[in-house]
DNA sequence: TAAGATTGAACTCTCAATCTTA
DNA sequence: TAAGATTGAGAGTTCAATCTTA
């Protein structure tokens, strides 16, 4: 990616720009408008950890899905008005809830994995099969390097060293 | 990446969840505090596209930033409050705003530039070779696969005859 | 009418503070 | 004290409606 001809002075404009936009156009996870009903992309993807998941507390899913235990408790109690998920104390440590998909939220669940599982058929069927194995590869590693970088894993993130 | 053995319900864990929380993360774009100033990430790119491309109206860069023209007014109109982007009336079409970085705007968005260029220079040096001509070949080829499909790219995405 | 820009309402999310149970 | 969950404030975004200029 770097070392080719750089005609820009912000950098590494296919990563940059590329990934900002491939997430914002939505095109992965999207559309999800299912079967006449809206759910947003963390309920989306908060359904489809329950389906393979199983029961969980709260504070679980909102690692699974990266976000912070506030937003899972807001959206947990929307999925719960929606009849979608159930939510109940757990008796031997009431601290937790243990979430639980209902069968009306199993069977939105499934038909939500079918769409998503079609929508990238079709797209990852645009790709190349060199293009399709780059993607596994590349990411796998950016994944790693990244993860090594994070904030939570302990490294100085504001070192200006480098700079250059 | 489909056609391995699946375990799950969900579809593409590694496209599904890997991207999600890649960008939650922002680790391709954070650090985004630089030299004391702090600037949201899609400022960040503002000042980036305004440093590469030069003036532009807002609705350009609405395009460019993949962005809401209602969001890029605001966030327009802080940058011009912070004294890094200049805002002057086209004369020969008043409709138009001029976009302009500043001399100090330049001066950040150079800042800014050498310091996502260093964080880059470090992630990517953590990748191998091939996992970094993985990414270039398969991001390329999964952001046309996308722009194929997009919305503004005329394809059927929610029929917007009867949409209503 | 059309096009660029702006405004107001609503939504998702984070952060900090708080409640509840252990 | 500790840990899971909740609440309130604020930021960034989208959508629909509106203003302004052509």
């Amino acid at each position: 990616l770097y070392g080719a001809t750089v005609t820009n002075t912000f950098p590494d404009d296919e990563l940059r720009r590329g990934f900002r936009q491939l997430v914002r156009m939505g095109g992965l996870l999207e559309p999800h408008d299912h079967a006449g009903v809206h759910l947003t992309l963390s309920e989306v993807m908060a359904v489809g950890e329950l389906l393979d998941q199983g029961a969980m507390s709260q504070q679980r899913l909102a690692e699974l899905l990266g976000l912070e235990k506030s937003t899972v408790s807001r959206l947990a109690a929307g999925l719960e008005r929606r009849g979608w998920v159930a939510r109940e104390r757990v008796a031997t440590n009431r601290r937790f809830y243990e979430l639980q998909l209902t069968e009306e939220g199993r069977r939105v669940a499934e038909l939500i994995a079918a769409d998503l599982r079609a929508h990238h058929d079709r797209l990852l069927g645009r790709l190349t099969p060199a293009e399709r194995h780059g993607l596994a590869v590349g990411l796998a590693g950016l994944s790693r390097a990244l993860h090594d970088h994070a904030p939570h894993a302990g490294v100085d993130r504001s070192d200006p060293g480098g700079a250059g």
